[in-house]
DNA sequence: CCCTGCGATTGACGCAGATCAATGCGCGCG
DNA sequence: CGCGCGCATTGATCTGCGTCAATCGCAGGG
């Protein structure tokens, strides 16, 4: 919907020494290249400001490039065709996202992105890494690895989504967004908002009220708006 | 559980100008390689023969090569702590399976595999291919594509198990195989026991059946059996 | 040949989680 | 300041699909 005209920073492609360029040296896709290599890549690397709730793109557009997330938090969700929508996945900084799309036959993106609050995104031609890992298969390994880990992920998730109920689901989030633990008690924060936080769990919003709910009234935990309080990691923990 | 002993064929590995070789060789992870690479690959392929009920590994098990199915079909599927299954996928002849575990960094798999049927399989050591990776800058390229393409499926599958219903998920698996089609009617063949396919949708038998019924009383389709007669492809497909 | 057992079907019933609807409440903005 | 809007919460109700149980048919084995 709120496709607004995208806002190019001032320095619209990467420059060396800059803090972009030494930001997205640092990510295990560039990390094994040697400096001239990379620096070619650099060129073609532009640097987008977007702001909040600007789609990048929708599910189905022609993908040529993909992204590095230098700040800010993208929302990848699936869309039905009567408009429910399902949040896959939610990318934050020093992230990349929509790499895969590399070597799909069909290079068309699978999903659609959307941006939950104001951020910059790299945004990586796919021919230019394309013809970079032709020559170096260190880096060609490295994406490799990186694809398969999605791909243990969304596995993990058909798991999740299959044979857990939603209680479990919303168990196995919170443990998996610990940030403070201290024997059988921990804090979590919720990094996002509890609407965007049920669709990745597959709930409706009332649903995921109700189950911390039913936790906070059996003791196993204190909601105090984005903090949650663990009193008892044992039973919480889903499988009983 | 029926952790029989493998039984090993006459040719315990593979050898050049053998039926094995020529059918492997055109597999598309493996038609790119000069002839002589290929060679010394196929002196580390092991040649198996699989009965009916045989578990090839378990989830969780330590994965040190993938495999190549030359006949029969092998169930790929997960298993929760309290003993419920699901069937992501069934890989038939002239499909690998388990290639994306050369290059997790865990390298245990993530799923079971058990064979529907009696059948044959090759198995090919990671080590090896990942050896062969790193000279072959090719090989790579097709595996990542190979990659990708898995990856693109699980997510259509979480799209379909989030977003679709028991009916929708039937009438896509119904479309997905069939086998001749005429204008608006078409003839699809369940190439599996219906339980699997119940699995592989992630409902019950019974909802599987009672769907299947509910279709055909409203004259969308016809029974027989392992065949299904559609009579309104419109009719059918999802999203009305 | 009949037994045994597994897979498929069908019916009765229950429940997790969706839907619908109402209320509250915090925050940005005129 | 107060107005409105989006998010969260809560209650009432609905329903798709699972669970349990009975029956049937068929294939394989003694």
């Amino acid at each position: 919907m709120n496709q607004t005209t995208r806002e190019v920073l001032d320095f619209p492609c990467m420059e060396r020494d800059t803090p972009q360029y030494e930001t997205i040296r640092g990510h295990y896709l560039f990390s094994g290249l040697d400096e001239d290599v990379f620096d070619t890549l650099a060129r073609d690397i532009a640097v987008d400001a977007i702001d909040k709730g600007e789609v990048l793109f929708h599910h189905g557009d022609n993908a040529n490039h993909f992204y590095y997330v230098e700040s800010g938090q993208i929302e990848l969700s699936l869309v039905s065709p009567d408009g429910q929508k399902k949040v896959v996945e939610v990318i934050a900084h020093g992230r990349t996202f929509a790499e895969a799309i590399v070597f799909m036959r069909e290079s068309k993106f699978p999903v659609t992105a959307e941006a939950l609050c104001d951020g910059v995104v790299y945004r990586i031609p796919n021919d230019a890494y394309r013809k970079l890992l032709h020559e170096n298969s260190n880096a060609c390994m490295r994406l490799l690895s990186d694809v398969c880990r999605h791909l243990h992920q969304r596995v993990q998730e058909i798991e999740r989504l299959t044979i857990q109920n939603a209680r479990s689901r919303l168990a196995s989030y919170l443990i998996d967004h610990i940030v403070e633990t201290d024997d059988d008690e921990a804090t979590v924060r919720l990094d996002l908002p509890k609407h965007v936080i049920a669709s990745r769990l597959s709930v409706t919003p009332e649903t995921l009220s109700r189950l911390l709910r039913a936790m906070a009234d059996d003791g196993i935990l204190t909601v105090d708006d984005r903090l949650v309080f663990v009193h008892s990691l044992a039973r919480l923990r889903p499988y009983d």
